[in-house]
DNA sequence: GCTCATGTTCCCCT
DNA sequence: CAGGGGAACATGAG
C-alpha cells in the first residue's frame, strides 16, 4: 500500500538500520522493475559502498551513496523491509546486504521502478516532475497549485507534478475529511482551502506517524472492503463513483453541494 | 472462471 | 491545447 506514509516508513527503515553502514553484497532476483540498469551495473554501483543519506519526495525513495543514487519508487504493491536473517520470499526482487542485516525490496506486481544514477545525476530524470512533497505544502502554496487547476480536485490532488505523494486512498480520506467533492473542479474558495489544508496536515502526520493510512473507526479508508460503507461522522451510506477514472469512496451527504438542504453533516 | 486492485503512462475522444 | 476516460503494465486477492 504504498502512498506517501509508506515510503516515509521505507525511508525511516533505511535511515535507521542502513545508512552508513558498507553494502557487503547485492542480489537481484528479477530485473523487470529495474530502469535503465543492469543487475550487474546495480552491484558494481553499490557494493563497497554506503548510504550516506535516506531522502523522500512524494513517493519517490532517494538513497544517496558516494557517487551514486539509488532511486525507487513501489507502484501498487512494492514494500521494503529489513531483515537480519534472510530467508527469500516469493516476491523479493532485491536484497541490499550489509553486515548485521539486509534491505529487501518486494514487489509482486512489478509496477515498481528502481533506478541507480550517477551522484550528480538529477533524480528528476527518473521521477519525472514532481510538486512539492504533500507533507511540506503551506496554504498559501497549495491555493496557488489548486487555483491554476481546471480539473476536478481529486485529479489534482493525485497528479504528481502538482502535489507529490498522495494516492487514489489518501485523496479520498483527506477530501472526505475536508468535506469536499471529488469531482467539483479544483478551484476552491478560502474556507474550503482552509479545510483541504487542515486535512492534509492532519491525515499526513497521523499517517506517518502510524507508517501507512490509519482504518480506524473514524476514518473513511476503514470502510474500504466493507460491503456497505457507512460515513463514520453522518451513519449515512457511502458511495462508489469514478472520479479521475480512479474508484472513489465518499460521502453525499458529507461532500455534496453546501448550499443543497441538509446536506452537510 | 471472473472482476478488481493502493500507481504510472500512453493513447484516444471530446 | 486541456481534461477525461480507458487500456496496458504484471500479478494476486476475493
Amino acid at each position: 500500500v504504498p502512498e506517501l506514509p509508506d515510503v516515509e516508513r521505507f525511508r525511516r527503515i533505511v535511515a535507521d538500520r542502513a545508512v552508513h553502514k558498507p553494502i557487503v553484497e547485492v542480489e537481484v532476483r528479477n530485473d523487470t522493475i529495474l530502469r535503465g540498469t543492469s543487475p550487474r551495473a546495480v552491484r558494481t554501483r553499490l557494493v563497497g559502498r554506503a548510504f550516506s543519506d535516506a531522502n523522500r519526495h512524494g513517493k519517490w525513495l532517494i538513497l544517496a551513496a558516494d557517487e551514486t543514487q539509488l532511486v525507487a519508487h513501489f507502484g501498487m504493491t512494492g514494500a521494503l523491509r529489513w531483515t537480519s536473517d534472510y530467508s527469500r520470499g516469493d516476491a523479493d526482487r532485491l536484497a541490499i546486504r550489509f553486515g548485521d542485516g539486509s534491505v529487501i525490496v518486494s514487489d509482486p506486481r512489478n509496477l515498481g521502478t528502481i533506478a541507480v544514477l550517477a551522484g550528480a545525476d538529477d533524480p528528476v530524470a527518473v521521477t519525472g516532475p514532481l510538486g512539492p512533497d504533500a507533507r511540506d505544502i503551506g496554504a498559501n502554496e497549495l491555493e496557488q497549485l489548486l487555483r491554476t487547476s481546471r480539473r476536478s480536485l481529486k485529479a489534482t490532488l493525485l497528479d504528481q507534478a502538482t502535489i507529490a505523494g498522495l494516492g487514489n486512498m489518501l485523496s479520498d480520506e483527506v477530501l472526505w475529511q475536508s468535506r469536499l467533492d471529488p469531482a467539483r473542479r479544483a478551484d476552491v474558495d478560502r474556507s474550503e482551502l482552509a479545510a483541504l489544508h487542515r486535512a492534509m496536515r492532519n491525515v499526513l502526520s497521523l499517517a506517518i506517524r502510524a507508517g501507512h493510512i490509519p482504518r480506524g473507526p473514524t476514518w473513511l479508508s476503514g470502510q474500504r472492503g466493507e460491503d456497505d460503507p457507512i460515513c463514520p461522522r453522518c451513519a449515512g451510506a457511502l458511495e462508489w463513483r469514478r472520479v479521475a477514472a480512479r474508484s472513489s469512496l465518499w460521502c453525499p451527504r458529507c461532500q455534496g453541494n453546501r448550499d443543497a438542504p441538509g446536506a452537510m453533516c
